[in-house]
DNA sequence: GCTTTATTGTGTATTTTTTACACATTCGAA
DNA sequence: TTCGAATGTGTAAAAAATACACAATAAAGC
């Protein structure tokens, strides 16, 4: 980042740059978007929030939300503005993944995009949800996407995988009273694999993050499970403190 | 990402943009650094290379390496650049960590950068450091550092510390032959704090990834110590299976 | 070469965590 | 009332993590 312009003053060992500003200008400046991916739950699948491309050449396809970065805006305000305009929510958990930048990945140029990752409790927005282009989409049955958003979706999976084992992220997807079956299907379609059922139950119980709200399930056409909350204020006061080398 | 020019036709449900390149042309436009925190192991101490800052504002302030992502130029590809230059060293580990946006973070004006974290062995290239503005840097003893190279490098660090207990990277760090007593030096230095020495070592023992090379230290003051090689194939073929849900 | 000093190398008992596995209970539906 | 389907629960075995102490070795100094 050293240059040689006339702005440069002698000190002692170094040239400093006074004029910042005429040095930003020197810079390479790219188009920078970023793509949320939305990810929800129902029926037991995990989904994502889908959009038609509006690119011919991806015509059929979809792809996931994104937008240009604005002028001074920060990416996690991007991200956050993204959400707000397709699902009206706020205070949505959202985190930014990977950036992806092969110089191909969009037809009309390079465009380099930041991914974030969301999590959605499809109950509580579906009303928004007016718009034909947009869709929930079952993230296992999808394999082609428009730009190279299968794969971002791909690793924003495999993150999501990795987080909701070490973080209590799942319970974004879920309601806010939800029955221990509900929990243990949605781990069951985020890591893709059967888990013991009361061994699930146990762990879970022995965290002692969840609230028993002394309610059952309705409208289940067998025995209704208990119900309960997630003590998210218990859980920031004691969050783990790492350590188990282990690869 | 929709919009409405003359270049957009007709389709049944949509218009689809057919010009990409002049849909492109509409994006607004960043400048674009990648940052490369690029940690290194000495007397055991966890390094970081750093360079004076070239700004007036920063003087006497270290930064770590960054430049402008060029055109059409990949992320990595850039990061590999920075790397190579100030290093000489290819085939470093390098991993893309997160991107900072603040709009104030750098003085000229809007600026993002994309951090990255790599993992050097000083011993191999120490003597193409003849840069007088290139310095390993104690990690534990910088606290102030230009723009916001520090917010950068602690998010690093903490990116390093979990990474490190998943991953074999540390072995970027050591000679190709080590002994116990430096792998756990540098998890102590890492993770700063003290790890108990049998467990340790019967922790790496029980994983098999390290192989007897039949040699000794040298140049010791004291009984030297067995050296042992990574076996980076027998991990590559044996990678984890996560599952282990703990918050 | 003998002693001192510092570090290596090793094992076991305890606790905790993980895993595998089966049956009685409850509610809704017919 | 019966049937079906899912809930709720416990224990035994295995594996992993933890705490902890002492003899062996090589270098350095005398």
């Amino acid at each position: 980042m050293r240059n040689n312009t006339t702005d440069m003053i002698q000190s002692p060992e170094h040239d400093l740059v006074v004029d910042h500003i005429k040095l930003v200008d020197t810079y390479p400046k790219v188009p920078l978007t970023v793509d949320c991916v939305l990810f929800g739950f129902e029926e037991n699948e995990l989904k994502v929030l889908c959009i038609r491309s509006d690119l011919k050449v991806f015509d059929g396809l979809w792809s996931v939300l994104g937008d240009n970065v604005l002028d001074q805006e920060e990416l996690d305000d991007a991200a956050n503005r993204i959400l707000k305009q397709r699902t009206g929510m706020d205070d949505v958990y959202l985190e930014q993944v990977h950036s992806f930048s092969h110089p191909n990945r969009h037809p009309g140029g390079r465009v380099i995009t930041v991914a974030y990752c969301s999590l959605i409790n499809i109950q509580h927005h579906q009303l928004k949800i007016l718009d034909h282009e947009l869709h929930w989409h079952n993230v296992q049955s999808l394999n082609q996407m428009a730009f190279d958003h299968f794969e971002i979706l791909t690793y924003c999976l495999q993150w999501l995988q990795k987080r909701i084992q070490e973080h209590p992220l799942g319970f974004n997807l879920l309601p806010e009273k939800f029955s221990m079956r509900e929990l243990q299907n949605l781990y069951e379609a985020i890591l893709n694999r059967q888990l013991d059922r009361r061994n699930f139950r146990k762990k879970f119980a022995s965290m002692g993050f969840l609230i028993d709200v002394n309610e059952i399930e309705t409208d289940v056409p067998h025995r209704p499970g208990k119900l309960y909350k997630f003590n998210f204020d218990k859980y920031e006061k004691s969050k783990r403190n790492w350590i188990g080398i282990d690869f």
